[in-house]
RNA sequence: GGGGCUGUAGCUCAAUUGGGAGAGCGCCUCCCUUGCACGGAGGAGGUCAGGGGUUCGAAUCCCCUCAGCUCCA
């Protein structure tokens, strides 16, 4: 804390974020790390966007809480306001402070709390702040009062401004309630009746109080919880501007520092021109922002949180060429933020060399892509110039003179432009409409630009003005709408996944699979097309879930298992297993036999053999991890695997492609290790802090919960590795491990592709097998296959060069016999033959060579050439002047034999069926010329 | 998940709307030449991403697969 020279007391946000967890932790909530910006088990979440997301299954009640208040500083993330960013406000990345009550204190707790710390701790005139409620919440009206805030600081607002949730179509909700902090009538609107949630900049919403009490249904129907619950978010960069009597947060330590060094980079003063600093600010804040997430695990792509990603970069990257800092500078401005940000998150530091390496390597894909973009650009401009000239050079005087001149492409052509601006009133309004359509480019253009090369269309604009021209963004919109109705219309119509359970009545299931391959369960839901029913019957595809199962559900890169699932009365085949919404184990397949009913006792049996395989290459996955950091470095990260039985793949954070021998080196660690036949030992509800203490690699970007499922191979251990995977119980189970394939992911990632056990052997076999056949077909021991090979191959294209001499030697001698059976129709020099030749290159060679002897005439040789009679015809320049056209000609002739052709006037090439019939065909030539 | 675009020589890209696979740069050989991307002659290098289909004939048209780029969700 320090005092400032107007002898306010100003709070570092690192000391806020402190003093809010402390104090909430005095009041009896434990505190939480922050979760990964990347929600962990929530497919319906693309990001963690906020403090509560973590703790939505004990709100919802799907798992039992540690603590029944809990407290955290959490990293959100939020694109809907992306095109606010830069104001005073808003951000994408920003830090959220949550204190929770599940099913303990409600309304009158969460206001005490709320109210004490904000005035007493941090020590802010009460007189500064107001309060809003929801239109009816009498409740909250009440305790606010109690506590002494007077009746005319408590505004109520509506649904949009003060109902919280529910996220999604249905799940918890219920009305909030907001601290505003006033920073006084002189700022903002300046209207009499301004009060908190007023649009304008004097009232700062700082605290968020969301009193969770219904539960509302797919319908829209609110039924109170029997025990409601406290979500409570204050953003911890706006509560710094207040806390620093700033305006805006880009005014606080948060990001002042990073300011002063993006302002130096682009060689200007912050706090001068409005649109200078909103830039600056955009890409000051992108740049952190990226950093996190990169940092947690995303990377950028083309849909999804790599969409995020990507999209915000490339935002970053528009701005800072907007304020003509040379690329790439985006890393450079993120590794100001990751310093900044180091001390309170010490892993996103620890990535501080990989994250900038990635938005390096964006940046300069961006840079690719604007140049591509520009190419196009250029041609469309030049397209609509050249349509301006035309539409403007058959008006009158002056105006056409311009036009003739942009036809010219005489530059520089907005200077040209500008004066057919001032031309403009002579004309009609017609006239003027149509040069006004011709000054623009349209929508359509400008969006495929945007869709297809992903040019900005702000860059479209600014590069179309300069050269006089202006952009359709009407037009623009309009297909952006098109393409949004597009992508909603796909999106409805995919099926989900047993939605209509309901999960809160189910327990959750039990995974025995880690010690066994079936089990005896009991089937507590049943569900087609969606609908939960109380049997299924043969040929029905189903969605099962059991009391407990031995069947994996895909997670961390390991394929699901299949099997079948057995009951008294039937049989499922088990295709698919899929997680539900929490803890929930879906079986997909389909009914084969009789029927199965709820609650029916079943056996449930994993396909063995299969999931043997999958172990084996799950197992060799943490080898390939250790030999890679053995022999490339411990930089080597795992950036993502997939578990197949067939075959595994692994991908990982390396900057060059693996030479030979270190692809050897690793595969031979990798069987080294297994013929060791090492110990796999699992430790189950290790505590996190005591695996890490023991080494053990986490997954990048995975989120961990207190207790980890850890895996060692070997004693002493070779890897160390958290992971909820199955697995075998000794190395000597993989048998051998091959890799097949090393490839490249992106900028800074390897992939490798590797076989174990049964496909290992399949792949030695198959090799084995092609390796036989070639040695036999050439006749040579395995050793010498390679020098054999290589000397049957320059023997094959030696003997095809001298073949090819011959012909044309051939053809040459043979010219003169051809030359015999020229005739004269009407004056036109004629030759139809027939000739030996061995493909279509040697019959144009003695076309070629005929025509040159000729100087003019009409040549059409034919040959049977694969058992078929084909043609082709030549006729000399002066020739076609008077119509003869080679392709016609040859056509008919084709047409003989039962086939057809075409070409140009000067060559055509046809083929037939019947070469019986070459000699009929070719007598019709004569015919066809005089004809002509 | 749904669209759009691309895939041709080592690299950057052409191929006139289905009819001889090309250019520039790079590489090799020779000639000329001490200056900046010297100049000249010759040459090697291609499963036109892969697989099916239509056709007398496909880099070109249709379908499928793969890979890359891009937008929307």
């Amino acid at each position: 804390m320090s005092i400032d020279l107007l002898g306010a007391i100003s709070l570092h946000s690192d000391e806020i974020r402190e003093l809010y967890l402390k104090y909430f932790e005095e009041n009896g909530h434990k505190i939480f790390p922050s979760s990964s910006l990347v929600p962990h088990g929530d497919p319906t979440l693309l990001l963690t966007a906020a403090g509560m997301v973590q703790f939505k299954p004990y709100f919802t009640g799907e798992a039992v809480p540690p603590a029944k208040r809990l407290t955290t500083c959490q990293k959100c993330f939020r694109t809907t306001d992306i095109e606010s960013v830069g104001d005073v406000s808003h951000l994408t990345f920003f830090e959220m402070l949550g204190n929770f009550s599940i099913g303990d204190y409600f309304k009158k707790g969460a206001i005490e709390f709320a109210w004490e710390f904000v005035t007493k701790r941090l020590n802010i005139p009460e007189e500064k702040l107001w309060i809003t409620i929801f239109l009816d919440d009498d409740e909250a009206f009440g305790h606010w009062r109690e506590i002494g805030v007077p009746a005319e600081r408590i505004v109520r607002h509506g649904e949009k401004d003060n109902y919280w949730g529910p996220a999604g179509d249905s799940g918890p909700c219920g009305p909030c309630s907001e601290i505003y902090y006033d920073y006084g009538m002189d700022i903002g609107c300046g209207e009499p009746d301004c009060k908190a949630g007023c649009d304008c900049d004097r009232f700062l919403e700082i605290w968020n109080l969301v009193f969770m009490q219904y539960n509302q249904d797919v319908n829209g129907n609110r039924i109170p919880l029997p025990k409601p619950n406290i979500d409570t978010g204050m953003g911890l960069e706006r509560m710094a501007a207040v806390m620093q009597d700033k305006l805006t947060c880009y005014d606080t330590d948060v990001f002042t520092t990073i300011i002063a060094k993006v302002a130096e980079m682009a060689g200007r003063k912050y706090g001068q021109d409005e649109k200078t600093d909103r830039a600056i600010r955009v890409v000051v804040e992108h740049a952190r922002s990226i950093s996190f997430l990169i940092g947690d695990g995303v990377m950028p792509g083309n849909d999804g949180r790599g969409y995020v990603l990507r999209r915000v970069l490339r935002r970053a990257a528009m701005f800072g060429k907007s304020l003509g800092i040379d690329s790439p500078f985006i890393s450079e401005v993120s590794g100001y933020a990751i310093d900044k940000m180091a001390a309170a998150y010490p892993d996103l530091a620890e990535r501080r060399a990989f994250i900038l390496n990635m938005i390096d390597s964006e940046e300069e894909k961006f840079s690719q892509t604007l140049s591509t973009g520009l190419n196009q650009l250029d041609g469309i401009i030049e397209q609509a110039l050249v349509n301006l000239g035309e539409t403007t050079k058959g008006m009158s005087g002056p105006i056409s003179e311009l036009g003739e001149a942009i036809c010219q492409k005489l530059n520089p052509t907005s200077a040209l432009i500008s004066q057919l601006h001032n031309c403009m009133s002579e004309l009609n309004s017609e006239q003027r409409e149509s040069i006004h359509q011709a000054l623009m480019i349209q929508g359509k253009e400008v969006f495929k630009l945007y869709d297809t090369f992903g040019f900005p269309r702000e860059l479209t604009a600014e590069v179309a003005a300069d050269a006089g021209l202006s952009v359709d963004i009407g037009g623009f919109e309009k297909e952006m709408d098109k393409q949004r109705t597009r992508a909603r219309a796909s999106q409805k119509s995919k099926e989900i996944v047993a939605s209509d359970v309901d999960y809160m009545s189910i327990a959750q299931t039990q995974f025995v699979g880690y010690d066994t391959y079936s089990s005896d369960s009991h089937i507590l839901s049943i569900s087609t097309d969606g609908n939960v029913q109380k049997s299924a019957t043969k040929g029905e595809q189903v969605a099962i879930i059991l009391d407990s199962t031995p069947f994996y559900a895909e997670k961390g890169g390991q394929v699901a298992d299949i099997g079948i699932i057995a009951g008294k009365e039937g049989k499922i085949v088990v295709e698919d297993v899929q997680w539900g919404k929490s803890a929930h184990v879906i079986h997909l397949g389909k009914v084969i036999e009789g029927s199965v009913s709820m609650g029916e006792p079943v056996t449930a049996q994993v396909h063995e053999q299969r999931r043997l395989d999958i172990e084996r290459n799950h197992t060799a996955t943490h080898l390939l991890h250790s030999a890679l950091r053995q022999v490339l470095g411990k930089h080597v990260h795992q950036t993502g695997s997939m578990v197949a039985p067939a075959r595994l793949r692994f991908d990982f954070s390396h900057n060059l492609a693996l030479t030979h021998d270190e692809l050897i080196a690793v595969q031979r660690y990798v069987n080294e290790q297994i013929r060791f036949d090492l110990d796999v030992h699992v430790y189950d509800d290790m505590p996190i802090a005591r695996a890490k203490a023991e080494g053990a690699i986490a997954l990048f970007g995975e989120k961990y919960g207190d207790s980890v499922r850890m895996l060692k191979v070997g004693d002493p251990a070779i890897s160390i590795e958290l992971c909820g995977g199955t697995h075998l119980d000794r190395t000597g189970q993989i048998g051998l491990c091959l890799i097949i394939s090393e490839s490249s992911v992106g900028a800074g990632m390897r992939r490798i592709e590797a076989v174990t056990g049964r496909g290992a052997e399949i792949l030695v076999e198959r090799r084995f097998a092609a390796l036989d056949g070639v040695t036999q077909t050439l006749g040579s021991s395995i050793e010498d296959a390679g020098d054999k090979l290589t000397a049957v191959l320059d023997e094959t294209s030696a003997l095809k060069k001298r073949l090819v001499q011959h012909e044309r030697e051939q053809n040459r001698k043979g010219l003169a016999d051809l030359i015999d059976n020229i005739v004269s129709v009407d004056g036109v020099s004629v030759l139809a033959a027939k000739v030996e030749a061995s493909n279509v290159d040697g019959m144009r060679q003695i076309g070629d060579m005929l025509k040159a002897r000729m100087g003019s005439g009409v040549i059409v040789l034919g040959a049977i050439l694969a058992d078929k009679p084909f043609f082709i015809a030549m006729v000399t320049p002066n020739l076609i002047e008077k119509g003869i056209h080679a392709g016609n000609i040859v056509k008919k002739v084709a047409a003989a034999t039962g086939g057809g052709g075409g070409g140009r006037p000067d060559m055509g090439q046809a083929g037939g069926k019947d070469k019986s019939k070459l000699d009929e065909a070719l007598a019709l030539v004569a015919g066809l010329v005089k004809k002509g």
